[in-house]
DNA sequence: GGAATTCATGAAACCGTTTGCATGAAACCA
DNA sequence: TGGTTTCATGCAAACGGTTTCATGAATTCC
């Protein structure tokens, strides 16, 4: 590989006019420039951006650390970020952490030795004080999708608390008045703000708040299955399920079915996320969308600009950008 | 942030001895490197990896090139690459090519600045010759899921032809005699061999070929969905529908159905892949599974046995993994 | 006890760029 | 014509590590 002494040698000039000529300064002669672009081409010279990442102190990278990426919305989150980085120039590492500290704390050490320019957490947690610490350090970070509120993270996200109590309201001016709702990792901020949303609009409502009706994450999927199943063996037959993520919602539906009960005849089904699967349901599923592609591309544009400030020294205000959510209506919902 | 220099001063030794006692080579006294450990950790120093892949020539970095992460299959197999790459201490960088030529090509140009160790392929056409180029230069390459076969790439795929042959020929045996099948992108291998696969299968039962059940990939989904629908208007009527994808047997299932057909009952339908959404379907798709997960890993595997025969001179000759499918039969096939 | 060996350590070169500063030629002005 | 300005160019110092080689002290051996 031919690195720019070679380059200077063949032209007959020095690195620095290479340097200076490839890089469009104004100071090089348009002959001298000419004769290193055709000495550059024959040599089929690409300049080594490790050592223009040495020297510059920046490396035009930056990580998106994600749960999973088998997880649906990911995939768009990804798209987003992707698209708008590749529009700047930055290529994007991808870190999946499995949902394990362990290797997330991992990702975190490594980029700390300067790899990456900035880095999009969506796996936040309340507990992730190593991510905390990392700002603390003046590293470049914008959280999406999950979020933890309190302390000045910079952040794109919905307001679950809004959509949530939205959805449900939907639901309960259908005629639902016995409202289940199966939640997610209750850790998470994203869901503790769902189940808040779905209380306000009970509230709203006048319904009183039923705890038999609230089914817990433990467990896997077979657990919330015969929840479900158990809800109306029991005596406590809802006439709908709130569902606080889609792949819950599918399994809701499955143990719907498996027991015999019509959707939404007998039972309304609502979803959360609008994942591309929904549509595609026997019945297909009514449920709030999240804009997760434009989620993306925002996260990566305000990193962008965290990075450029940092670089200029100017201070940056971290802010929580909510976007907007929109109840898509399906069949599994009366 | 602090660096060697600012570890040596402060453990009182110079930046060679820190060097050494951090990557535990065995020249370093039992006690300085006891004050150099305790001197790194209250300066909280880590080192510039940029710098090191600089002096190393080697990044520990390597891309994955793909059409889309939003295409089903490629999250496994991005699954797959990414923690047989966190084993080996390698990250992974993202390329989404969105199936364009030109963003390809960048991402491919991009890679030749020394970036990276090497890269997995997973959107090799025939024409790839930027590709080619590339392998000739010495760049390790690892191509997955798509091939193109005659050329000496290192590769990890599925026999194509041999799992569609066994797929329809449990059509057959099941009763099927007219087979329709849906083809994917006409350029790429895989579709030609599972095609191939299908006539073979046909050939082998004493089947006629039938031009007028063969159904090209022009046109979008739309166009899919019409042209199934259009052979029962048109008398021809199949008996099954052997789709060379799952996206596209899930467009085949929504036609039939809209159309009043049942499913199996009428026809059957089988699919190729096996996405994760194909068991949630009504009814689940009887489809081809391949081990996209460990396809992943296997291709990482073998570029990293390329990339290290690369650093000590040695040479490695590629060859063809062709890794096992497995016919999953569900409720779409009689 | 002196020569040979072992061992920890430091100085300096190197990886391939960019860039501040010095230099020298050409152009300009009085 | 001589001094100043402009401009293209080169030299050398960074960036932050690793590694070769030299050095000098401590240990071993006869």
């Amino acid at each position: 590989m031919n690195n720019i002494k070679d380059v200077a040698r063949r032209a007959g000039v020095s690195a620095s006019t290479v340097s200076r000529a490839l890089s469009d300064k104004t100071c090089v002669s348009e002959q001298t420039r000419a004769r290193i672009l055709e000495a550059a081409a024959e040599l089929n010279y690409s300049p080594n951006i490790i050592a223009k990442s040495l020297k510059m102190g920046r490396t035009n990278t930056v990580a998106l650390i994600i749960p999973s990426i088998r997880n649906h919305i990911f995939p768009e989150i990804a798209c987003g970020v992707e698209d708008e980085a590749r529009r700047h120039g930055i290529t994007v590492i991808l870190c999946n952490t499995d949902e394990n500290d362990a290797v997330e704390k991992e990702y975190i050490a490594k980029l700390r030795t300067q790899w990456v320019d900035g880095v999009i957490v969506g796996t936040m947690k309340p507990d992730s004080d190593h991510i905390r610490r990392l700002r603390d350090e003046g590293f470049p970070i914008v959280l999406t999708s999950r979020y933890y509120g309190d302390d000045g993270f910079d952040t794109v996200a919905v307001d679950n608390f809004g959509a949530a109590r939205g959805a449900v309201d939907y639901l309960i001016r259908r005629g639902c008045r016995r409202v289940a709702v199966a939640l997610g990792m209750s850790e998470l901020n994203i869901y503790k703000d769902r189940f808040a949303g779905y209380r306000q609009a009970l509230a709203d409502a006048g319904i009183p708040f039923d705890e038999a009706l609230v089914i817990p994450d433990a467990g896997g999927s077979d657990e919330l299955y015969f929840r479900v199943q158990s809800l109306f063996s029991r005596g406590l037959a809802p006439d709908a399920v709130f569902a606080t993520n889609d792949p819950k919602a599918i399994v809701v539906l499955r143990a719907l079915r498996d027991a015999g009960l019509r959707v939404p005849q007998d039972v309304s089904v609502l979803g959360f996320d609008n994942i591309e699967l929904s549509a595609m349901l026997e019945p297909p599923l009514t449920t709030v969308s999240q804009p997760f592609y434009r989620m993306g591309a925002l996260a990566m544009k305000k990193l962008i600009c965290q990075i450029e400030a940092k670089e200029s020294g100017e201070t940056y205000a971290p802010r929580v950008n909510l976007m907007d959510t929109e109840l898509i209506v399906r069949k599994s919902t009366r």
